[in-house]
DNA sequence: TACGCAATGCGTAGCCCATACGCAAACTGG
DNA sequence: CCAGTTTGCGTATGGGCTACGCATTGCGTA
């Protein structure tokens, strides 16, 4: 794996952007880089990102733990992979779409969705993006914009705003599913509901009355996620007929 | 540590929340868990949650490893006494208070400084927070919104909307801050000028080339979070005139 | 065909980590 | 002074990541 310095890179990215040695002499590869990502991505979605070691990583494709260094230079380059090729290609639009609000909705839900399905990608983010697989998706969230009056470090603010807020959601989200069998929100409200101290949290307490942690009689799980998100694309709609007037 | 079971709850609650035993023969301690806890958040500020470890701890508070386990259940318990204990009081306003937008802007504030100081706590956040400590910074957002006409439900999908665009723009801000010893985005920008091929992403290309991923001469860091938020409360804004006329 | 190079698979071993268990130490009320 | 109680902590177990080096396998070439 040491193979070229390059940079100070961490090597998955040399990878990952094709810097990569043609190499074809020696013994056949019974394992690839794709099997080895595809196997991890599948064991953090069914097991969750705790469970997502070496060695129980090698024990599902069959081989010896040390065989995956050959193909990675450790886990945190593995998780690399992972979450670049987790969320798989953006959504298509043009380079100035009409209906930028449309655009931008559908860009939303549809990363909601990614986070949804791999709760361990919103765990793991922690520098800015530099693969392939989320530029991709930055650059779809720009083009989106890409009809409006905005400057471009006004399309990147938007853009940043709206992804924090997907993943904020999908983060609340997946604990609210992931952790007891049944009636998961119906816990969380009876806590609260024991908790919420009228003297010590009034405006808390107020709003475990009304019943805003009880699961909503008929509205689905993404209902509270469209409403924030129309909440913020309000703004901005602001923002875009303020720049419009300019 | 298992005295009495009283729930499920994971034992670190029924402390915070004052379920503990008077207890006063034994032997005099030498060690409390708010020192542990004070060590364990200086630790994790100085050197990252991944330096967090019992024995570093320990070694830190000059006690064996498991003297800990005296006072908390685990590490997972620790880290909820720390997520209780690190953000400190939020800020004071009456219950409804007549600038609903100065109030709510200071709450995220001062939020964000919190998570500037204490970065691992974006990282440590994985379940809807039910300690003293995150519900006082709840109620005091909810309260933010007292003098509003939104309903209970809108105003906390307001609370959250915030809460999850600071928690964000905080991590992406850490995550520039934290890395290199000098010229932090600038690398970010270079390499991304060197990644960013125009056709393969040519809304990122654009916005690399207007400089947007380059640090603004004449702006502190937290500009673009201000930008951001005035964005996003412009959003609620809208809401709220709404809600008015309703 | 036979040889050597290149690239892979993987066994061993070292270090760090969390923590169950049980005993020794220290203090207090009677 | 003793019994009871609570704390401090040594030991040991099981798991995790991974540096290192050797055996294995296939290709290109003579």
């Amino acid at each position: 794996m040491p193979d070229d310095n390059e940079d100070e890179l961490p090597h998955a990215l040399n990878v990952l952007w094709g810097r990569t040695k043609p190499k074809g002499r020696g013994r056949t590869p019974a394992l690839s880089l794709e099997r080895i990502v595809a196997a991890a991505i599948a064991l953090a979605d069914e097991e969750g990102l705790a469970a997502l070691s070496m060695a129980r990583l090698a024990e599902r494709l069959g081989c010896a733990p040390m065989s995956l260094y050959r193909h990675v230079d450790g886990k945190d380059d593995l998780q690399l992979f992972m979450l670049d090729a987790a969320p798989g290609p953006p959504p298509e639009f043009g380079a100035a779409p009409a209906d930028w609000r449309g655009s931008l909705t559908r860009w939303a839900v549809e990363l909601f969705g990614v986070y949804l399905r791999h709760p361990w990608i919103v765990q793991l983010v922690s520098s800015p993006p530099m693969d392939p697989g989320q530029l991709a998706w930055l650059d779809a969230a720009l083009r989106a914009l890409g009809g409006t009056p905005l400057g471009w470090r006004a399309r990147f603010s938007v853009v940043m705003l709206v992804l924090h807020y997907v993943r904020g959601a999908a983060q609340l989200s997946s604990s609210k599913t992931a952790e007891p069998e049944e009636g998961s929100d119906g816990a969380y409200a009876a806590l609260l509901t024991e908790l919420a101290d009228p003297d010590r949290f009034p405006a808390l307490a107020r709003a475990v009355e009304a019943g805003v942690f009880a699961p909503q009689p008929g509205a689905g799980p993404d209902d509270d996620f469209h409403a924030g998100l129309d909440h913020l694309l309000d703004g901005v709609e602001v923002a875009i007929e303020r720049a419009a007037r300019a």
